[in-house]
DNA sequence: ATTTTAATCGCAACATTGTTGCGATAATAT
DNA sequence: ATATTATCGCAACAATGTTGCGATTAAAAT
């Protein structure tokens, strides 16, 4: 029946999402976490919480993936169908949870998951930049 | 005034997209290719063709990135808007050229590229699940 | 409280993907 | 034919992610 558990760098890991107001890499978590657990920790942590639909996996135009907390909104099934929005400048990137895609798609074809990202420049950076 | 070239290699690329209804990996150009030229002159060919608008890049939600050929409809402004659609079975990705997402983002966000992937079952392998 | 179990971990090793510097090569303009 | 410089090949490196396996350890069972 696979239980999962709690351990210590798992409940850092939960800690560290919960004090970040955007979606993280691998790279800034294990900045975070220091030598408290390894690398390939880290990455079987992420593995876990994204099956456990505890966190969702983001991949930027550029590739790179981050991963952010999951709002869940007492839907039965969970889709992460909002946006995110990723910043060209501080890099960062945010869960657009009220920007949710229209669409219309052939009749053949099944759509299981959805992912749409935007690329720019956010608030913050769009008034620096005036 | 930097003008470009015609070279055996980036032909060879060219002619590979040409014959490819899909997008593809730099893995699978490679393949291709075979010893026609490097690994990382291959590398080189796609980053000149994404900056000539001859090919564009997608982001897959697995974080693998394919290229596929741009067709232009006559667009001064060439931004790749339409959706891709990536296959949980056979793997191949597709342009959908006329799946346009409609959306509508707070103001203060400046939109610069947009990444628009559905990911599921193509209308082939949709078929042969009945 | 002690034992049992299997989920999780650390480590080492490996694979893939992408980048950079630099001297050599070759496409194009003159 | 020659000059210019975009492109190439090679080697070396970096980042990211994966796998196997014996050691730990959280949590259930006793």
């Amino acid at each position: 029946m696979k239980t999962t558990r709690n351990t210590a760098a798992k409940t850092a890991v939960l800690e560290i999402f919960g004090n970040s107001k955007t979606a993280l890499s691998h790279a800034e978590i294990q900045k975070q976490i220091g030598d408290l657990c390894d690398r390939v920790t880290i990455y079987r942590i992420l593995e876990r919480l994204v099956n456990d639909d505890i966190i969702h996996k983001i991949v930027n135009l550029d590739g790179t993936v981050k991963y952010a907390k999951c709002h869940h909104h007492a839907q039965r099934v969970h889709i992460h169908n909002h946006a995110h929005f990723s910043c060209e400048k501080c890099l960062e990137i945010t869960c657009l949870e009220n920007v949710k895609p229209s669409y219309i798609i052939p009749h053949n074809y099944k759509v299981n998951d959805i992912n749409f990202t935007l690329s720019g420049l956010c608030p913050n950076c769009l008034n620096s930049n005036i």
